[in-house]
RNA sequence: GUGCAUGUCGUCUAGAGGCCUAGGAUGCCUGGUUGUGAUUCAGGCGACACGAGUUCGAAUCUCGUCAUGCACU
């Protein structure tokens, strides 16, 4: 049994094998499915964690990468840890940085020892690794820690994906001997393989084969369309060790969640609620809304009649739709807020419909709700 | 009333006879965004005040009309 982390199942749908769970770390226990807000930069973009936790966060994602480069993470340990440093008391988990320098793309240089790369802000050259990842994320101190692992864009041929995979192995194993404090950080390793499935088996064969607390699966919506997402997850998912909390990476919008939880997905983590919201759009039951058109101007009604966040019991469409007009930063607040509490609570609503025995109508009712709002935008794309 | 000046997308403007079926910014309208290089990116709409002339050719030069501003009466 994992020191830093354990896990237990509270219910599995015999129509599906979503799964309703619970695990526990350090800072907290943590019901599944969960959806995680990313705060990169240990803050989550124009939200402060009293509205985080007030959208019933159970836990926030942060970012190494960021961190490494500002304030530095030796200055994270110095503050006490990240909890202390950013005031969040609750489990943190932090990504190991192998994605961030993926998406640097021109800037950097793979190597077998890792990845050199330049700032995005320019600047020097520098040098993340396997080993350097687990030292960094061991300064920062999060509950939940990465494994460095390398991501290609997709399409990818075979071979770019069988090389990546197989690099993306060998680090998850220096990643391993690195870890120093694996009675206080769960350390989880990372499925890659691209859109191929029997890479994507070799590669859950090869990650599982550690004894680690938990495990993700990487390399997904980075450049594949909807359909390939649902396949390799659809695929890679029921493959991996039933006792362990299953967390697909960068994992996505409403219609993606409730089809991963399907698949048997515990955990996922995504910029789309904060990112969309702080451009003017708003996950809603009926589909995705752009508070930007002016068909909202007189609309004195709340983003939904039932959200129980605190945007839509203080204020009204018309009124956000004033704020974007007038750029005005509050905006992308209080759509970030709506947002957040949206993905929180529909991670929620899967966890009570399994432990209810009803999760085959909810997710039924979701798959209408996806086919319309599909339909709706098409029919935008048209015009 | 007289004199002078000025009239270009909704707004601010580029423009000095052919590089202009008029460019930019902003605005407005549509989209995109999936382990945040992203409070952003892409596309669209939209004007030479009006009328005559000069010229092969006028947003540009001339005249008139209208409008606006300033000064004087």
């Amino acid at each position: 049994m994992n020191k830093a982390l354990q896990f237990e199942l509270d219910a599995v749908c015999p129509w599906s094998g979503a799964r309703a769970g619970r695990f526990t770390t350090p800072h907290g226990v943590v019901e599944t499915p969960v959806f995680m807000p990313v705060g990169t930069n240990g803050a989550l973009k124009a939200v402060t964690f009293d509205q985080v936790r007030n959208c019933d966060a159970q836990i926030v994602l942060s970012n190494s990468y960021h961190l490494y480069l500002r304030p530095g993470h030796e200055l994270v340990k110095e503050a006490g840890g990240i909890h202390k440093f950013i005031g969040w008391d609750k489990p943190i988990l932090t990504d190991s940085g192998g994605f961030q320098v993926f998406s640097l793309d021109m800037l950097r240089r793979i190597t077998e020892e890792g990845v050199f790369f330049k700032d995005h802000r320019g600047g020097r050259e520098h040098f993340i690794g396997p080993a350097k990842s687990m030292e960094i994320q061991n300064f920062i101190g999060a509950d939940i820690i990465m494994a460095f692992d390398d991501c290609v864009k997709n399409p990818a041929t075979y071979d770019e994906a069988l090389a990546s995979m197989e690099r993306t192995h060998r680090w998850l194993q220096t990643c391993v001997e690195h870890h120093a404090r694996a009675d206080q950080q769960a350390l989880f390793g990372i499925v890659q393989g691209s859109m191929y499935e029997d890479l994507r088996s070799q590669s859950v064969a090869a990650v599982t084969s550690h004894d680690l607390p938990g495990f993700a699966i990487g390399g997904v919506a980075v450049g594949e369309d909807r359909s390939t997402i649902e396949r390799i997850v659809g695929y890679t998912t029921p493959l991996l060790p039933e006792h362990k909390p299953r967390y697909l990476m960068g994992v996505g919008t409403p219609w993606d969640i409730s089809y991963a939880i399907r698949c048997g997905v515990d955990m996922f983590d995504c910029v789309s609620p904060t990112r969309l919201a702080r451009h003017g759009a708003a996950f809603t039951r009926a589909g995705r809304i752009s508070l930007r058109t002016s068909k909202y101007a007189k609309e004195f009604s709340p983003l939904e009649d039932d959200c129980q966040c605190f945007t839509c019991k203080m204020h009204t469409k018309a009124y956000l739709h004033h704020l974007f007009r007038q750029k005005e930063q509050a905006g992308g607040t209080l759509l970030s807020i709506h947002n957040i509490h949206h993905l929180i609570r529909q991670a929620v609503e899967c966890r009570q419909a399994i432990l209810n025995g009803n999760f085959k109508q909810y997710f039924e009712a979701q798959c209408l709700l996806h086919e319309s709002d599909q339909v709706a935008r098409a029919a935008a794309q048209m015009r």
